[in-house]
DNA sequence: CAGTATCCTTAATGATACTG
DNA sequence: CAGTATCATTAAGGATACTG
C-alpha cells in the first residue's frame, strides 16, 4: 500500500469564514465562553427567559444548582450586564432577577445552541461509541 | 418612598422561546458547551476553518497552548466526530487534522458566538467597570 | 428569603522530560 | 514531527453552617 499522501478530499462542507482578519488573535468567542460556558449561566438565563424570578425560584428551577452556585452565577450575570437585580425592602426579603436587553439578547443565541446540539447530539454520541469502541483505555473522555 | 412593589415594566426586548418543552430538563445546551466550552476547542476549530492543518501548525497558530492540552483537544474533537484526524507513514511523521461535516456546521454557531461578542463586547465592559466600581472588594470577578 | 463564610474535593490546565 | 508520561498548580464547583 501506498504511504505518501492519500488525498482524502473531503468536501468543505460549507463553512463561513469564522477567521478574525489576516491573521486570528482569538476572536471575541472566548470571551463569550467565559461568560456563559460555565456550569449554570445559560441554564439561569434560559430561565429567567421566561419571566422575572426571585432566588429561591430560580434556585428550584434549576436542579442541582447550590445556593452559593446560583449567588456566583446571578452575580456574575449582573456584573456583565446581562441580568438586573432589583431588591425589595420587604421582610423578608424579596429580590428579583430579569434578563436585561443584552441578557435578552443572548437567548438567541442560546437558542442556535440548542438547535445544533438537538440536530447533532445522535451523530455525536454515535461518534464517541464507535471511537470508544476503537481505542479502549485511550484515557479519553 | 414605598417599599412594597415597584413595576419596574423593562419592555422583555424580543427574546426567542428557549424553554425545553413544557418543563424545562436543561435542554442540549450543556452538552454543546460541555463540548465547545473549554478553554481551546473553539480556537482550534476555528483554524481548522481555515483549512487542513497539521499538529505543529495548530500549536503555532493557537498561541499558548501546550502540546499536551493541544493533543487532550483534538482528541477529544476527533472523538465527537467533529474532526478528522489522517495520520501520514512518514518519516518524521505527519499527521493532518480537519473538520468534518459536522465540524464545520459548528463553525456557524461559533461565527454567531464572535458576532454577538463583537457587537456586546464593550457594552459588557462599560457593565463590568460600573459594577466593579460599585461593589468594591466584592470578591466577584 | 436571600444571602455569606468556610472548608473540601475534583476537574482543568500547565510545565517539563522523554520517545517512536 | 507528533506525540506520551508525570508532576504540579489552579480554578471550578459542592457541602455545610450561619445571618440580616
Amino acid at each position: 500500500m501506498s504511504v505518501g499522501h492519500t488525498e482524502v478530499t473531503t468536501g468543505p462542507t460549507t463553512g463561513p469564514v469564522v477567521s478574525c482578519g489576516g491573521e486570528h488573535e482569538d476572536c471575541g468567542i472566548r470571551e463569550v465562553l467565559d461568560r456563559i460556558g460555565d456550569k449554570w449561566s445559560v441554564l439561569v438565563i434560559v430561565e429567567l427567559a421566561q419571566g422575572v424570578r426571585r432566588f429561591r425560584q430560580l434556585q428550584r428551577a434549576v436542579p442541582g444548582i447550590s445556593q452559593r452556585m446560583l449567588t456566583l452565577t446571578v452575580r456574575r450575570l449582573e456584573r456583565d450586564g446581562l441580568i438586573s437585580r432589583t431588591v425589595y425592602a420587604t421582610v423578608p426579603p424579596q429580590v428579583e432577577y430579569e434578563l436585561t436587553a443584552t441578557g435578552h439578547s443572548l437567548t438567541h443565541l442560546v437558542k442556535a445552541l440548542a438547535d445544533w446540539s438537538a440536530e447533532h447530539r445522535e451523530g455525536i454520541a454515535a461518534s464517541r461509541r464507535a471511537w470508544d469502541a476503537a481505542h479502549p483505555g485511550s484515557g479519553i473522555r
